[in-house]
DNA sequence: CTGAAAGCGCTAACAA
DNA sequence: TTGTTAGCGCTTTCAG
């Protein structure tokens, strides 16, 4: 079932079926009704691939998503989606696995889609100039940027909360509470992630209040699942060593941890405090609510899809933004 | 950048440089270098939409997917993905939102994608012939069946556990503890979605126990939400009803209920016991630990795949499999 | 208001 | 081993 049948069941040519199926103004009514009882007596679809193929433009903007269902992204995914439909422009999604390549994926839908520009939501903060020279469109990162790569700031935009900072943030909220012995949950210690600038924040944070850096309680995880972090944690605790707070570099990687001290005895937040970065709905269920910095995720993905139209109508230029985190209380904290 | 560039690039016909990139055999080694070479220095990417256009078939299993980041769903779409590839097959997957519509989604991907067949993961148990005239294909419903529809069961295939005996079996274990007022927090109760099969077995159980069933302990929450599950059941206590347990018909909501329950001073599973159905990893996490009537996810995933490759290649006819549930211990029942 | 026809980028006969 | 060419299904000038 092509246009071409529709066309020729209706008794009219395919330009006057194409006109219908487009909402094109100049259609008589009965050429109009005609067509659409046919189409939806023979449930026609029209083939995308075709339609795509044809259109020199589109009104898209892509958003590549790393990590198929990362909770963390799809508040702002739902955000980002309905602040490009308000700006008149259409989102096309595409998440991708884990280990994908998304330059790779976006070059494909850059061309495939039309696309005006791009949305990165999350990413490696080490793309080099190489890397994404196949991508011609404008292209912002949300929630991460390129700190540890080599790209012109003039080249992207990016929007994300200050990591680093965030990190020694928290490091602060447990040093004010007395803790001196603060182990540090992440997935590097050097993966190139986002990971990496949060602890760089804990040796910050620790050296400017005179703690000594011990390697002991560096846990690295080499992921950030729930599952690896409740067993890294758990392998660790064996060594027995004495500690009395934990940072995570993520809520989930908390929520593990959680899981395991409290197996082992450790009663939160009394004997270990606990404290991370992100602040996704899932820990805010967890007893004792995780106390975490959370990410402005709805301010994010406005800022992002804001520097993308500004882009594309031509009246700004890439910029870099810091937002803002804001402390989640909690009961992880003493 | 189109084929025909590439082939002027590199002194070749399309046809040629339309082989080298599909590796097609009769192409010389040089003729294979030059192409590859101008299509890494140019860093071409051949358009989807075109290549799709002009196939008339290909290796496509389609996988819809409801609901954006269902954490339920990912391990099962692993499973299916990695099926899908060991059998040959190329899966590709759409996940769609709440209230798109997965049929006129699952149709347009069989057109456009030239699929040989369409896996649902989730979805409505209503679906009428009327509804899915419009998918050519064979498609299997992983999670759900038709129970409330109209489809000839010769015309679809299903997996999914016995819902209602599952609630059934939640039920009975909280009968045998003694609990006697069991509330019962659902998405319904008659919407048409698992909820209601889970409610059934709720209400069947209840009468086999000799329960009387009572309107006041029916919490509907309208929706699938951690959130408004808490919501639902903070409001739903403050009319100060007695029970002694909960039966959630999925875990997410059983996370909302504990938390709710949790800051009403109510201690689980001492005051109230909680049960529910799901067994996602998160649930896992809980303080305390949920206790859960786990689907076998990755059976699931498995057992769809086998039955579409089969019916694919005309070795099996349609068929509806219900899987065993497992009991998760946990630690919110006594 | 309508239709004929060109062509989007690609693959796959078919011919050489 | 290679090139020529006919479409795939659609949109969009351009005429009428």
């Amino acid at each position: 079932m092509t246009i071409k049948d529709i066309a020729r069941l209706a008794g009219v040519s395919v330009s006057t079926v194409s006109r219908v199926l487009n909402d094109h103004p100049d259609v008589s009514k009965s050429a109009k009704e005609k067509v659409l009882a046919i189409v939806s007596e023979y449930n026609y679809i029209p083939n995308t691939s075709a339609r795509e193929l044809v259109k020199t433009s589109s009104d898209n903007i892509g958003v590549v998503v790393r990590g198929m269902s990362n909770p963390f992204y799809t508040q702002i995914i739902t955000e980002i989606g309905s602040m490009i439909e308000k700006a008149g422009y259409t989102m096309v999604l595409q998440q991708i696995g884990i280990s994908d390549d998304e330059i790779h994926t976006a070059a494909t839908m850059e061309r495939d889609k039309k696309l005006l520009g791009l949305i990165f939501l999350g990413g490696q903060l080490n793309y080099t100039k190489e890397q994404v020279c196949c991508i011609n469109v404008p292209f912002v990162c949300c929630t991460f940027n390129n700190q540890y790569g080599n790209l012109d700031e003039e080249a992207y935009s990016s929007v994300c909360i200050d990591d680093n900072q965030a990190a020694y943030d928290a490091v602060q909220y447990l040093y004010k509470e007395g803790h001196r012995k603060i182990a540090v949950l992440l997935s590097g210690p050097e993966d190139g992630s986002v990971s990496q600038v949060r602890f760089e924040g804990y040796v910050r944070a620790l050296r400017d209040f005179g703690i000594q850096l011990d390697e002991k309680l560096i846990i690295p995880i080499h992921s950030y699942n729930i599952a690896d972090a409740y067993e890294g944690m758990n392998i660790w605790l064996k060594q027995g060593l004495s500690f009395d707070a934990v940072f995570a570099i993520s809520d989930n990687m908390a929520m593990g941890a959680m899981k395991a001290l409290r197996e082992n005895g450790k009663s939160i937040p009394q004997d270990v405090a606990v404290i991370a970065i992100d602040g996704i709905e899932a820990s805010e269920y967890m007893n004792p609510v995780l106390s975490t910095l959370c990410q402005p995720m709805a301010e994010m993905g406005k800022e992002a899809v804001k520097q993308m139209v500004g882009i594309i109508k031509g009246k700004t230029k890439h910029r870099h933004i810091l937002l803002q985190t804001k402390l989640r209380t909690g009961e992880s904290l003493r």
